[in-house]
DNA sequence: ATGGCCTGATCTTCAGGA
């Protein structure tokens, strides 16, 4: 018999990464409202918790999940859906010289389970930060496996810094010695959906590829030099939840941008 | 129209981003 349990729950979750929540902050609370988003994982807030704006979202309705250490990395999962069982930081994630960067923070947030990741760059081929970046994505898919496999809708979201495919990259070619594209980047991101999970594609709003990172550097954006690199990967009950996704490149427009678009899901769940 | 880098700190110069 149907009642209100029934009812199909929609929700609008997204993933961005905002190069300074204190630089973005206007922008940011613009479109969340502008947006209605219920659900945020946000990577390089560049701030320490204490001056990540709890305050401020708190006054638009969203509970913030934060991990976030000074200038560098920081993510935060915001959600005016509920916030519950956050943990912190990478179980069982490597830490680069000897530091454990903030770089993963997850939370349920109503009916499902989120991670906010902000993986390592990697800097260049043969680099410590590449042989980082690959250990922390072993940990990464160690740490997901559970979820990634159950029952409940859930999904890791953020920016990868991998881009899956030649597709996803402008200019294959100028990258063919470079990180984001090498076969064992690609193959992380193969284990992990090895786990249970898929790559949620968004569509584009515009040109025929989504890309989602644009240099600042170079007219990046008017001559869409882009990338793919920040990714929804969702378990089989996430992905069947998914209505609609799309990069909103909207916001990568205009003066006090981020160099990321935001990536939208809508689910019904 | 979307426009030749941006951010925060070590702060006038730099690391890091990708």
């Amino acid at each position: 018999m149907p009642g209100p349990a029934d009812r199909l729950s929609y929700m609008r979750i997204a993933t961005w990464n905002v190069n300074s929540i204190t630089a973005r902050l206007p922008r940011l609370l613009a479109w969340l409202e502008s947006t209605g988003t219920d659900v945020l994982c946000i990577q390089e807030t560049k701030t320490t918790a204490e001056g990540f704006p709890a305050a401020e979202l708190r006054e638009l309705g969203y509970e913030s999940a934060v991990n976030a250490t000074g200038r560098w990395n920081g993510v935060a999962v915001i959600s005016r859906a509920g916030l519950e069982d956050v943990v912190t930081g990478l179980p069982g994630g490597p830490g680069y010289e000897g530091v454990q960067e903030p770089r993963a923070v997850s939370a349920t947030c109503g009916p499902v389970r989120v991670w906010s990741v902000y993986v390592p760059n990697g800097r260049e081929v043969g680099h410590d930060h590449y042989a980082y970046k690959l250990r922390w994505l072993e940990a990464l898919n160690k740490a997901v496996a559970e979820g990634a496999a159950g029952q409940r809708p859930f999904a890791v979201l953020g920016d990868y810094n991998i881009a899956p495919t030649d597709e996803d990259v402008w200019d294959p070619a100028l990258f063919a010695e470079s990180t984001h594209v090498t076969p064992a980047e690609r193959a992380a991101l193969a284990a992990l959906r090895g786990t249970g999970l898929q790559d949620v594609v968004p569509r584009p709003l515009k040109y025929d590829r989504p890309y989602t990172y644009w240099d600042y550097r170079q007219l990046g954006f008017p001559k869409n030099k882009g990338l793919r690199i920040d990714l929804v990967y969702g378990n089989a009950p996430f992905a069947a939840a998914v209505k609609d996704s799309y990069v909103d490149r909207e916001e990568r427009k205009g003066k006090g941008a981020s160099d990321h678009a935001p990536v939208v899901v809508d689910l019904d769940v």
